[in-house]
DNA sequence: ATGAAAGCGCTAACAG
DNA sequence: CTGTTAGCGCTTTCAT
């Protein structure tokens, strides 16, 4: 027999070592599992008033925290939610992540944020998560077909996307209603007398590129301009440098669009070095919308006129589902979707006729 | 005795709770702690061959993940790194977390990330981080005179300094070259013919704010400018609205300067804000120089002239030197000081005399 | 209202 | 090389 107890255990006052609850215990000469109870909000009614408000001085007087680790593998919950994004450096993403954290925050979870871009394989990284004992995962990086989606089903993990979709809508979500942007930036250049409009798409395995492209078409016919006059060049990334060889390509065509909606401000941004490259001027030559309102992109020549979404809603709304699906495991597969918003600066002007 | 053996331990298949190294064990026929040493890198040597790679098979066969949070509770060790930022949202922090992230995630440490900004006391957070035991710090936040770098040294947590210093220079620091980079700054515009140079100083409590302006005030010295020439205005925050107020009571001076020098990217984009609401033109009337270099600057009209720092390279020394902190608490308060570089786009020019 | 006991999943001495 | 044993700090029955 070998009893290795740390010698007065609880009764040095020299220690350098994180107090435990045992500490406490002793030091109010009560039982460990009392100064459990007294420190936890849910069961500290059944501890008598006076000495819980003992144990709490007892607490805060030798520093003593709760260790979350212990807690966890105790309870099986972590409190620990992971969240993948596609790019930190992405300017649209800190305001989607801020509201995700700050909700999740308020609710005593930490967030563990995986750049995905940067390390290998996506389910690698969930793997390290899961390993984390994270109690749910956001994913702002699904493509339309996933297995990240799957791989995550099967591992019986609580998940929603934010600014995606899934193929399928398994997944519960929260997004930017992108045909109704796509319909603004549309109906704003037919107000403006376009006729000839062309679209530089996002990628097409990212739901907002196939859905503002979908939405941009469907506009555009309910505006009743033919497809030939609507042209579409897919940009294969979200990236500046995509978004200028698309638009290179659409000022190519025979008839050159008189404006031209981006999937996203970065390929706005793309779109501005095209048309310097040909030569043309904007808005004079080609009015450009954009879409997301990326910071300073009133700041640009000129001013970009571009389609804002609710960036902070859309991560408070996913984290307040991921908190629901992670109570009520079964839950509502439900898609919060966001009005978009029209913001009008001087990179679209009128069509003089 | 209550023995509450789960009933034939790890040979239900059925399993749809997470397999642990006991289920591992079962399935091999060997003791649990095997199985432990088979699975880590480091003990791996200990078990035969044969052996460990049947232990792996099986692991994998059954999806096993390792509990960091038992693991950590066991080891005293988390694998957890705090990271306190000022604004997530501030487009110069996103390079440095990724440096910090992508070093550390390499060395098998998960990051949370704490936005400092939004919820309150600081204490809190880093109370919060380490009752999920962290096991350091990174500190993007610290101002000049402090409390949370008290508090972190009280907790004996491993701590470093990233983009800032505290005053004391007690901490390890990974920073760019405040001094240098203003000299970089003030020597082009002296070149360009500038004789009155003001400055947009940062908040005095942060100390990139208090270096780069007496970085201003030294180079300006020695290029023999006198201090009447070269006035400082201090914003009082790092926004584009404080460098507009900063600006402006810049140009109600008695001898308007013909160039000015802004702490910070941000800065001076409330310089152009103010010129224009002045009826001055950029570089024309007043040249304008930035610092950090950060995203888009390149866009707006005219093209910012910047101090670019290496954002991300601060981040990953910051990591290293955390890493070395935690591995030898003792260690070497080190300061790594990285170079600064000047990029020239449109927003200066030579003064006509 | 409190104490006792057991165990979450893992690792680290310590025997063999 | 492998099994035994004990325990990290906490919560939670179950008894009092």
């Amino acid at each position: 027999m070998k009893q290795t107890l740390r010698p007065a255990s609880g009764l040095r006052a020299t220690a350098s070592a994180r107090p435990t609850i045992k500490d406490v215990a002793a030091r109010c000469g009560v039982h460990p599992s009392t100064v459990s109870r007294a420190l936890s909000p849910a069961m500290k009614h059944l501890v008598a008033t006076e000495v819980a408000d003992r144990i709490q001085a007892a607490a805060n007087a030798i520093g003593y925290r709760l260790n979350m680790a212990a807690k966890g593998l105790r309870t099986g919950r972590s409190g620990l939610i992971g969240v993948l994004a596609p790019d930190i450096a992405d300017p649209g993403f800190p305001p989607v992540l801020s509201g995700i954290a700050d909700h999740l925050n308020a609710e005593g979870y930490a967030t563990i944020v995986v750049d995905v871009g940067s390390k290998g394989s996506e389910q690698d990284l969930v793997d390290r998560l899961i390993a984390r004992g994270v109690d749910g995962l956001v994913l702002a990086t699904v493509s339309l077909r996933d297995d990240v989606v799957k791989h995550c089903l099967d591992a019986a993990l609580p998940v929603v996307l934010v600014n995606r979709v899934d193929a399928a809508g398994q997944l519960p979500s929260a997004a930017s209603d992108d045909a109704a942007g796509m319909r603004l930036a549309v109906e704003h250049l037919v107000a403006l007398g376009h006729k000839r409009i062309g679209h530089v798409a996002g990628p097409q395995e990212i739901s907002t590129g196939a859905r503002r492209r979908a939405g941009f078409e469907a506009s555009a016919k309910d505006a009743g301009l033919p497809a030939r006059h609507t042209p579409v060049e897919i940009a294969e990334t979200y990236t500046r440098a995509a978004g200028r060889e698309a638009a290179l390509r659409l000022l190519a065509r025979r008839t050159r669009p008189t404006a031209i909606v981006a999937a996203n401000d970065l390929l706005a941004l793309g779109v501005y070095d095209a048309l310097a490259a040909r030569g043309l001027a904007c808005p004079g030559d080609v009015s450009v919308v954009g879409h997301n309102d990326m910071p300073f992109v009133d700041m640009v020549s000129p001013p970009l006129t571009t389609v804002r979404i609710a960036q902070r809603d859309m991560g408070e709304a996913a984290a307040r589902l991921l908190l629901a699906r992670i109570a009520a495991p079964g839950a509502s597969r439900e898609h919060i979707v966001l009005a978009p918003e029209l913001i009008i600066r001087g990179s679209t002007i009128a069509r003089e006729h």
